[in-house]
DNA sequence: TGGAGTAGGCGTCAGGAGGT
DNA sequence: ACCTCCTGACGCCTACTCCA
């Protein structure tokens, strides 16, 4: 018996969509994603109408042999299974994949301006997994990001852990830790985690005046209480400071600086880290628990301690310190979209994964197809012998 | 063993999308 | 209009493999 090939819409949709999303993701050239073309190459014709309109047809398939027979065909897939390429937008890449993917000379005509902007228009990864991930209930959702409400609790009891790791300027990594009561510890894990390990017991002051941008530290082992004034804060926070002065650890003043610089960062990033005026507890908790790594900068100029450094957004006067602002937001603004990249490359990544396995699921199906509908020909084929 | 090729990850920039 | 997020593109780096 010969192979006859089947062209069916539906299924030469799925074909073209699957081959043609892959492509669209090899462009880097690093993923190798099997198609669905491979599974139709060796059959002929035999017409397939669904008796439904393509998408969501119903699993009763109108075919129509070459013999002039119709048949209904009953489709192993019971339920119409969406297809990875359904969505509307990536569909728009796919028909950018074709051109480039064609031999035509048309191909070539597609600059790279162009082809950027198609592609920069696709939804995020998280988008279309999500919707992959409603229509099919085997593929995990990548997961939203937890709003700042949700992830900041409201005791400080119940924040010990985790730790988050700041570089200062210097290169060292510092773990930032804030334990049961409401102290942080800053360690250098560089040393055995033990030298360098230093308590900052942190207290809430109440109620801060509106616009109030001070931050109190209160040395323990230094002389006296010192106070920072720091711009863009809304909150007043009053930290004690139980230095574990023990070899190696990082001088007081540096602990000060990087810390401040800390709180600086929070204040500067209050949207993500939902900076409540009087819970800076909570948003560090927030900072601690969300943010994995985060670059501290000393200031660029010293700060001596008990300095006080009355400055605002709005007083920025001296060209040095707009440059200075200049300069911090633009580290920020790298600091963010380093995570972002990253964050974006691990959905990607997550997003391959999905399809790949989509793949994996559709080639299994178009089997199955391929060899019911070598039963019903089979059956409905008249025997020559 | 050293150079070439390849894969994968990272940081950054640019620009679109979407929210305010 | 402005801001933030997301992501493609690009360049760089590192690790690994292959081959002369």
């Amino acid at each position: 018996m010969t192979m006859e090939t089947v062209e069916s819409q539906q299924d030469r949709s799925v074909t073209h969509s699957v081959a043609e999303h892959s492509s669209a993701h090899m462009q880097t050239g690093q993923m190798s994603v099997p198609t669905l073309a491979q599974g139709f190459s060796a059959l002929t014709t035999v017409s397939v109408a669904g008796s439904g309109t393509g998408r969501g047809s119903p699993a009763v398939t109108l075919v129509q042999l070459p013999s002039g027979q119709t048949v209904q065909v009953q489709g192993v897939i019971q339920t119409p299974h969406p297809s990875v390429i359904q969505s509307p937008q990536i569909q728009t890449v796919q028909v950018a994949t074709i051109a480039e993917t064609d031999d035509s000379a048309d191909s070539e005509v597609i600059d790279s301006h162009k082809r950027r902007e198609i592609l920069s228009r696709r939804p995020s990864y998280r988008k279309i997994l999500n919707e992959l991930s409603s229509d099919v209930p085997g593929i995990p959702k990548i997961e939203e990001e937890k709003s700042e409400e949700e992830g900041t609790p409201p005791n400080i009891a119940t924040m010990a852990v985790p730790t988050s790791i700041y570089q200062t300027s210097t290169g060292q990594y510092t773990h930032f830790a804030i334990a049961q009561g409401g102290t942080i510890q800053i360690s250098n894990p560089g040393s055995d985690g033990v030298q360098g390990l230093q308590a900052l017991t942190m207290t809430n002051s109440g109620a801060p005046p509106p616009g109030a941008t001070i931050v109190q530290y209160a040395a323990q082992s230094a002389d006296g209480t010192q106070q920072f004034f720091v711009p863009g804060s809304q909150v007043v926070v009053q930290v004690h400071v139980s230095l574990a002065a023990k070899k190696g650890a990082v001088p007081l003043a540096a602990v000060h600086r990087e810390f401040l610089d800390c709180q600086h960062f929070l204040i500067s990033d209050a949207k993500r880290l939902s900076f409540c005026p009087t819970g800076l507890k909570n948003a560090l908790c927030a900072a601690t628990g969300d943010m994995p790594t985060y670059q501290i900068r000393a200031p660029t100029t010293a700060l001596p301690q008990g300095v006080v450094m009355a400055a605002s957004p709005g007083s920025l006067h001296s060209p040095q310190q707009l440059a200075e602002e200049a300069t911090r937001k633009r580290e920020l603004r790298l600091m963010k979209n380093r995570e972002a990249a990253k964050e974006c490359r691990r959905r990607k990544k997550e997003y391959v994964k999905c399809l790949e396995s989509r793949v994996a699921v559709l080639e299994v199906q178009n089997k199955k197809l391929i060899e019911e509908l070598e039963t019903l020909k089979d059956i409905c084929s008249p025997k020559t012998d």
